[in-house]
RNA sequence: GGGCCGUUAGCUCAGUCUGGCAGAGCAGGGGCCUUUUAAGCCUUUGGCCGCAGGUUCGAAUCCUGCACGGCCCA
């Protein structure tokens, strides 16, 4: 027993050895700490409830977390935490008989999975509780979670030193979940937001769909793409960066509306609004243009935060936000103007724009073509983060835009928007462009303007451009980062907060 | 990529400026306690001070490098 390091092959800490200890213990009583049967009568939640509605004396079983303990000597109480909430148990030597109630207080620990036969009570101080007859181990915790004691102060929870290292909660997710209710409920609203995306676009008539994650050629977007490898086909394949190009593909196969959503990867910087890999919606709808995607894009931000918070109003980063439509919408132009104080189209050249761009005191990333000078500097960098309320921004560069038709009465620019919320661009969207000859021409044009390393330029997709010339309807086009829609209905600042694993380094591993 | 900050017991943190026995609360162990709820009282265990070098009689503390993380900037 002295010994954990031979049972486990892990280094254990004294407390891990201590609940070790307790383990054989409860195995030399005729315990078993890890049964394979469970019976629960009663979340935690539906007890109280029947109590509340009058059935006092009622044998109840639930199981779950003991999450606090106050032992006493021939009396004591813990609080019991299942996926519903807590109730508290009473457990009392002339219950439990004393062999039964010495091994609880000798052998139990916060942490440990229980299950709690007993009658429905209240205490003197008024707490509905249980009033245990028969106690059961269902797991045996050997590692203390890091719990901190909580008070109630009035109607707010007070607690004493959880877990608050970001890094530990990240890398031992399931920790954080065991000890943050509030972190489980923001995994609950990412579930509920996702199914009423769902719910949204198949109540107007769009088909889910999956599309290939590994692809021979990537595109629908500018991102640098991860790179893997078949072994048997000895076939170099890239993870999607988007899911657009096969979604429209099948467009031409008839169908009209089309939607998936999935994981994207990025080969780019993490920050707290990105994350190498990330889900995306994308939807294609036949026969709607830019400003037909505009309006679903409104009601479905509106309609999936009604279902979810039951309100459009939300509060963001110390911001209150009225996502009900319509929104503010604006094209990039007169946005850049009012905003920057620079109109772009008065500096047609990248030469010149970047010229204008060190005027002001940036410094633009050489090799910029325009468009991208527009995109990176002034939108990303100086306009973005002044979006606070909803805000359509519409009619961008052509040369960041090979996907896009372009506007009849100006070949410089296209039919696309971007809608940022909070300060975060949440999606983009276009008029499709179905005119193969000119999607051809395209992908020729990112190769000439982009250097020859840029893997942010579209490469060649010539099953794509086969597809388009069997004839694709005219479309609107989607796409929009789920995960920053959950920052916005869960007011979290970073990226990593709603993602249940999200990505880091790895530790440093000793030889 | 750059700047700043952080890394000390299972958890939350002091201690670093000004080098001199490694600290507190909670958790844990032992004892008392049959209606408590941050239960209480008595007592007690627990450390690779992120890692590697350097300076020094002596380093958690000063210096250098590295790792991981956070915030800001590009």
């Amino acid at each position: 027993m002295e010994n954990g390091k031979e049972r486990t092959g892990m280094e254990l800490s004294d407390l891990e050895r201590q609940r070790l200890e307790k383990l054989e213990r409860l195995r030399e009583k005729g315990w078993d700490p890890y049964p394979l049967r469970v019976e629960r009568t009663h979340t935690a939640a539906e007890a109280l409830a029947a109590y509340e509605a009058g059935a006092e004396g009622m044998k109840v079983t639930v199981t779950g977390r003991l999450r606090s303990l106050r032992m006493m000597g021939k009396a004591s109480f813990a609080h019991l935490e299942d996926e519903s909430g807590r109730i508290q148990l009473l457990l009392r030597m002339n219950d439990l008989g004393e062999q039964v109630y010495e091994t609880f207080k000798r052998d139990f620990d916060l942490g440990d999975f229980v299950e709690a036969k007993g009658t429905l009570m209240r205490t003197r101080t008024g707490e509905i509780s249980v009033q245990v007859s028969r106690l059961l181990m269902l797991a045996k915790a050997l590692t203390p979670l890091p719990w901190g004691k909580e008070q109630r102060v009035g109607d707010k929870v007070v607690r004493y030193s959880a877990l608050t290292d970001v890094e530990e909660r990240y890398r031992q997710r399931y920790a954080d979940l065991a000890v943050h209710p509030e972190v489980r409920q923001i995994f609950r609203i990412r579930a509920h937001a996702i199914a009423a995306l769902r719910r949204f676009l198949d109540e107007r008539g769009f088909l889910e769909v999956e599309t290939p994650i590994l692809q021979p050629v990537y595109g629908g977007a500018a991102a640098r793409p991860f790179i893997t490898h078949h072994n048997q086909l000895d076939q170099d394949l890239y993870l999607r960066i988007s899911d657009e190009l096969y979604l429209k593909r099948l467009l031409v196969g008839g169908y009209e509306r089309v939607y998936e959503i999935g994981k994207d990867f990025r080969n780019e910087g993490v920050s707290y609004k990105h994350n190498p890999e990330f889900t995306m919606l994308e939807f294609y709808a036949a026969y709607l243009d830019y400003r037909g995607v505009m309006d679903l894009c409104e009601e479905m931000v509106a309609v999936v935060a009604q279902e979810v918070l039951g309100t459009t109003t939300i509060t963001y980063q110390g911001h209150t936000i009225d996502l009900s439509p319509p929104w503010r919408r604006v094209t990039l132009r007169n946005l850049v103007r009012e905003v920057a104080g620079i109109d772009y189209a008065q500096y047609p050249t990248a030469e010149g724009l970047a010229e204008a761009l060190r005027a002001i005191g940036r410094q633009p990333e050489p090799g910029s073509t325009w468009g991208k000078l527009i995109d990176n500097t002034l939108l990303g960098s100086i306009v973005e983060p002044t979006l606070i309320q909803p805000t359509i921004v519409y009619d961008y560069p052509r040369d960041i835009s090979p996907l896009a038709k372009a506007k009849p009465d100006d070949p410089t620019h296209v039919e696309r928007f971007e809608f940022f919320i909070g300060g975060l661009e949440l999606g983009n969207a276009f008029t499709e462009l179905n005119d193969p000859l000119d999607q051809e021409q395209r992908f020729l044009e990112m190769g000439r303007l982009y250097a020859a390393e840029d893997e942010e330029a579209h490469p060649m997709d010539e099953d794509y451009i086969r597809a388009m010339m069997y004839g694709m309807p005219p479309n609107g086009g989607f796409g929009m980062g789920v995960d920053r829609l959950v920052m916005l209905l869960t007011d979290r600042a970073s990226i990593r907060e709603v993602i249940l694993y999200p990505h880091l380094r790895p530790k440093e591993r000793e030889a």
